[in-house]
DNA sequence: GTCTATACCTGGATAGAC
DNA sequence: GTCTATCCAGGTATAGAC
């Protein structure tokens, strides 16, 4: 008996959580009111406060899923591929991969960060979690690939690439701009094996070296 | 009389303009509400309809004076730098230039066009054109520069890149980062001229080289 | 032109029946 | 656990005095 309750209880609640993060990524946290979720779980808005004690508690489960899920996929990634540029290409595609949702939404994790940056919410530094946890990955990557000195410069890099991919073609639709800049980024990180690595150094150059 | 009517109303109506430009940059638009408007212009709430119909009016009134300011930035630009490639430098140094704000707010044209696609609002194709303004102002130096096939492309992917910085930049709120992605910009830039351009076919392998 | 007052709605949140 | 009913704050928008 006991054990049935908590097993509904639990399963409402996972599919709120499922649901509110759907709809964060599709319309935004502010945007996206109890009734919009309580429409696509098919519950009651009241029934709400049973499982959470706030709106706000709702997207810091919504943000520790999507850091659960964003882990595991990186330790997929890690078990898939051998070589280190063999993973931070699996991270690269990810804007292939995902093009349809980014086209439509973006990355969610940028447009979340940059959401509630503006909400200036007190979440900021749970949603930001999901950005370490990319970098920190790559950073180790890179620090596999042989750059241990500029590797967490040369994770930023790749970040900021994607994100600034994933911005445009969120506003143009643009699926061949898309693969261009895919293509581009593995053939830097493709020249990056190749080199010697590069130095956090007050007047290091260059992150990579355009011909 | 009549005169000074109008002269006065112009003069509120572009204080309101003014400060909702500045609020939808730091707060967002769906999140700056008319009290907050009002509060920085020191009217009351009412007054606005004298102004504007609805708030989505006062939308397209600070997208149409950014589209202004923007267009004369460029017009700046162009007369500041007769070659092509310093002027391109210009559009990667408002990293620099405006880095406080970019790493309080990130980039107002980004953050705009990725909200109000989140609210499927029908003011997006007119934010959308501040980007337009960008790419094609970018586009026509890259021409100057020789690269007449692969223009468009090439701006796309400073424009991409200049994203991803200031999203990041936003986040993180790292200044040395920033600088070193501007200087890994512009020397791909100065690599770019030497080069005998890129094309936009199918099977075009990299938008720049590196190494 | 600008104000005050107010209508109307939707949002998040609470209370209590079942 | 889930519901209904309700509260209250805040938002946009309107009406009408000045």
């Amino acid at each position: 008996m006991q054990k049935a309750c908590f097993m509904n209880a639990r399963a409402t609640r996972n599919q709120i959580v499922e649901a509110a993060d759907q709809l964060f990524y599709e319309q935004g946290f502010e945007h996206t009111s109890f009734s919009d979720i309580a429409e696509t779980v098919q519950i009651s808005r009241g029934n709400f406060y049973y499982h959470f004690k706030s709106k706000d508690e709702i997207l810091d489960a919504v943000i520790g899923c999507r850091l659960a899920n964003t882990r595991s996929m990186l330790e997929k990634w890690e078990a898939d591929s051998a070589r280190p540029g063999d993973r931070i290409q699996s991270f690269i595609r990810i804007l292939i991969m995902n093009q349809t949702k980014i086209m439509l939404y973006g990355c969610p994790v940028g447009t979340l960060c940059a959401e509630l940056g503006k909400l200036d919410h007190p979440s900021q530094a749970n949603a930001e979690q999901l950005f370490d946890t990319f970098l920190d990955w790559l950073s180790r990557q890179f620090t596999l690939l042989g750059h241990d000195q500029g590797a967490k410069t040369l994770a930023l890099h790749i970040l900021a690439r994607s994100q600034g991919v994933a911005m445009l073609a969120n506003v143009y639709r643009d699926e061949a701009f898309i693969e261009r800049e895919v293509r581009d980024m593995c053939s830097w990180l493709e020249s990056l094996a190749g080199s010697e690595g590069l130095h956090d150094e007050e007047n290091q150059r260059d992150v990579h070296r355009p011909s």
